[in-house]
DNA sequence: TCTTGATGGCAAGACGGTTTTGCAACTAGC
DNA sequence: GCTAGTTGCAAAACCGTCTTGCCATCAAGA
């Protein structure tokens, strides 16, 4: 920046970043040159001389069965769109990269760290990287992992118990979970969490997964098969918003009142409510925007050596709507 | 590269990038040592010496009222994976630049261009980066931009032509159009290429517009009225696929038989099909992925001078599927 | 044989910062 | 009053590549 402004280039070197011997002052003064001329370091001379790429990469890991079926669009828009937000925050670009190109030292892009969302067990990526010893964060844990690694992860545990809680507190009979099979660690965590809930409830736990894509069509079929069962739930918990969707139409189309008859409670995020043109569907709000920027600021704590690892949980929060409006007991936790 | 390969590293750049005089000679020498030793310029260097940060940015534009419908994840998930996978072949890096930020001058990242993806007529950053003179590509038109513009965009006119073709081909007698308010050249251009074709075959328009989100739900509820009605369509013609899709959930309810009652066309990509449990939907492709490569190879010469503008239009593909499945007439083209 | 022109290749500067080193000037202790 | 330590800042080296300029070398023409 015009050293014009007083001082030679190391002095404004020093000033902005906090290095040299400068006496307060000095480095007042050039802040205020600074922020006068409008004067903003150039990031690739500074990448250069730092000798990394100012460039992150964000991979969605899935296994190519049910990449198809990767129809959570919205959870990962709203995952990518907040990591990227947090990374130009933070002085470094995000960039998408296809898992079939790879960050690998061989092909791809020269990235100064990487961020895999849901990774799936034995995915080669995680073992590539790692190799590479590159800077990682996954989101959603490597199922079957040893603890110390860097993630970030919603407590999915404490989560659906929570849901459950909900329903329980609001004399649901008998809940069933519509879900998926157990490919990544977060249909692990919940089915587990559910069975572990309902053993604790002397609850038979009734656990219907589709492995159709994930839509509403997916959950109308799911629902109603569960709908007609001799002796039906009377509550559902979906692990993914467009299957309780799926499930409200079904109800409808059979004519079981919701709540009344049905209470129903998804997981979801910030863009589900109001999607569906039913009552509004009591919500597990997962925050994926919180989950993308906490990896991303992990992951630059990596990247920057200021830590090693880390695992980060973001919590879930309930939502209570209209799909559950019933009169809560006494008994048990307030929502 | 390690000079040691036998030259200076003046040589070593010549041969790499075709530019100096030199023999073919030394230049697959060259070549040979840096393929050997796996080596890979720089980009950081390189974009210091050339004075580009080698990133560019994508933009979502989208009005605030309608930004939070905006649920037609996949098609965008689909271009900007594409755009930017085709980036990271040309060297270059696609960063998604929240549209609040922005990428003016004053903040955000510096980008060598930009990609702004269906942008809203009156949208601000339009303005903002032409002032800046900043190399910008748009994915879909500005409606009422002058031509000369550089611009991607599917030929809807003609999609909407052929799709309505095909249902004129299989003795449709009444087409409705179940679609949404026109703030982008996509619908605009749909609706309008719509109520020309009804003119031309003397078929009075039926046009339903939804301004909720675009879910099954929506179109569960437009269908159900379209149907309702004393002279029901026998066909439709839908802008989204989930609205089609929440069509065919509408004609199960009410035991309209699909194709024989009704039959639905829906625009979509390339991850619709199969995503509803019904018959499976006659699809106009619009090719998001073909979109969003195209795009960025147009930003990419116009940052590198090759060209200053330029208007690619990508066709739209209409693949027959059960929901369409009546024996088409001779007369008019063969799908 | 000498000049001229083309050809092949190297050296140095530029890009815009960061970091290390070095040198005054000033302060303090004895 | 001299040495030692501290403080404030500038000069220089470096990051890895591209570009420009220039010196050889060699062949052809005079």
């Amino acid at each position: 920046m015009a050293a014009a402004a007083g001082v030679s280039v190391t002095t404004v070197s020093h000033a902005l970043n906090g290095k040299g011997r400068l006496p307060q002052e000095t480095r007042d003064r050039v802040h205020a040159v600074a922020k006068d001329l409008g004067y903003r370091p150039n990031a690739t001379a500074r990448n250069l001389a730092g000798g990394k790429t100012g460039l992150l990469g964000l991979v969605i890991s899935q296994p190519a069965t049910i990449r198809s079926a990767l129809s959570d669009f919205a959870y990962f828009t709203s995952l990518t769109a907040a990591a990227s937000a947090a990374a130009l925050d933070r002085g470094y670009a995000l960039v998408l990269t296809p898992s079939d190109i790879g960050l690998g030292a061989a092909v791809g892009v020269a990235v100064d760290g990487a961020i895999v969302v849901d990774p799936v067990e034995g995915d080669p990526l995680i073992q590539e990287l790692r190799d590479a010893s590159m800077p990682l964060v996954t989101t959603g844990r490597v199922v079957g992992d040893d603890p110390g690694r860097a993630w970030v992860d919603n407590d999915h545990v404490a989560g659906t118990r929570s849901a459950l809680d909900h329903l329980g507190r609001r004399n649901a009979r008998r809940i069933a979970l519509m879900t998926t099979p157990t490919v990544i660690s977060y249909s692990v965590d919940v089915e587990r969490a559910y069975r572990d809930w309902c053993a604790d409830h002397a609850m038979e736990p009734l656990v219907s997964k589709t492995d159709q894509q994930l839509t509403e069509s997916a959950g109308y079929a799911a629902a109603s098969e569960l709908l007609s069962l001799p002796d039906p739930p009377d509550a559902i918990f979906a692990s993914y918003d467009r299957l309780a969707f799926g499930a409200l139409l079904a109800a409808n189309a059979r004519d079981v009142a919701v709540p009344d008859e049905l209470m129903v409670v998804m997981t979801a995020t910030e863009s589900s409510h109001g999607q569906s043109s039913g009552p509004s569907v009591t919500a597990l709000d997962l925050h994926p925007k919180q989950i993308g920027q906490r990896a991303v600021e992990l992951l630059i704590d990596i990247v920057e050596e200021r830590v090693e690892g880390g695992e980060v949980l973001v919590p879930t929060t309930i939502i209570p709507r209209a799909s559950t409006k019933r009169p809560a007991t006494g008994r048990g936790k307030r929502a």
